[in-house]
DNA sequence: CTTCAGAGCTTGAACGCTCAACTATTGCTG
DNA sequence: CAGCAATAGTTGAGCGTTCAAGCTCTGAAG
């Protein structure tokens, strides 16, 4: 199976390569997260379900489809969903094609939330994330991302752009 | 309207970017996490805080020192701990240098459960992540997410390697 | 030696996710 | 068209993290 190398443990150089992979990760998420809490109150996760929804036709979207999208179970969605019709940014209608399913769609105040929300969001994710990151290494660091997503099971499933 | 997502500066290349980055560690460590879950029956972040225990002089360490090294809030650390405690995998010993302080210590079973893990743990790591990667991507993974690692708050910490 | 700001850690409630049922609908098969 | 497996989604309990207090102890200053 794998390469010749250490059966079940790490080289040195391994481990450093993944902990800096990990470390990074978390904290870049957990700095993005506490950001979005206290500049817009926002829970984690839901800053993304409203660009998914923002960025669906009609800003509608089925719940398994939101499931998929952001690599979360039914069961998390039902709840997440409920929590933005509480805030009024997201409105349930039943699906007219199958009578088992809902759609969630985002409301006008909903839109009006991300929109208010994205500069800083992005400002953010900028001063963390791209502003140490050369044109190269953000190729580099995307391909290598992709095929780490290409080989994982449903990586591939909403990988996001359409072209290549 | 049609995706009314404008005002993000980000190109359409440094989204691409930020969602394969973010979608991979996040369906990685997602992975990781549920082979832990059904392998040692390990809640998330359990197999982590052994590895550290189990890298510190006489398998001991300050309850601080646990929360900046996991990244996370002394309060985790505590509920985690006790929990920890709860399966024989760790004990508590009040620190003689400073009345406040707690050890946690890592005992024999809580040893051996790492040992028991780690091989089918480093296996899925492989298999999930490294055997994708080349030697020159991992260098160049290692050194992006390290440079990410430098400018985030807290990123230096631990970001290097304690054993070499 | 007293005082007090701050460090180290804990506590309990609130919150979000997960997991295992469970209901309702669909689509296939005979 | 009856039967049945699979799909879509919900529900509620259990679990782990977060958050805001709160307690004890330390270190330094007066």
């Amino acid at each position: 199976m794998a390469t010749a190398t250490a059966p079940t443990s790490l080289s040195h150089g391994e481990l450093r390569t993944w902990r800096a992979f990990a470390r990074s990760a978390r904290l870049l998420f957990a700095q993005l997260d506490r950001d979005l809490s206290r500049d817009a109150g926002m829970a984690p996760g839901t800053y993304e379900l409203l660009v998914i929804l923002a960025e669906a036709p009609d800003g509608a979207m089925r719940m398994n489809e939101l499931a998929e999208a952001t690599l979360s179970s039914p069961s998390r969605i039902t709840h997440a969903v409920e929590r933005l019709v509480d805030l009024g940014w997201v409105e349930r209608t039943s699906c007219p094609s199958d009578r088992r399913g809902w759609l969630a769609v985002l409301t006008d105040a909903g839109h009006a939330a991300l929109l208010a929300t994205a500069p800083r969001h992005v400002e953010h994710l900028r001063a963390h994330f791209f502003d140490g990151l050369s044109t190269e290494d953000a190729a580099h660091l995307r391909r290598i991302c992709e095929n780490i997503l290409a080989r994982l099971p449903n990586g591939g499933s909403a990988g996001g752009c359409p072209g290549a």
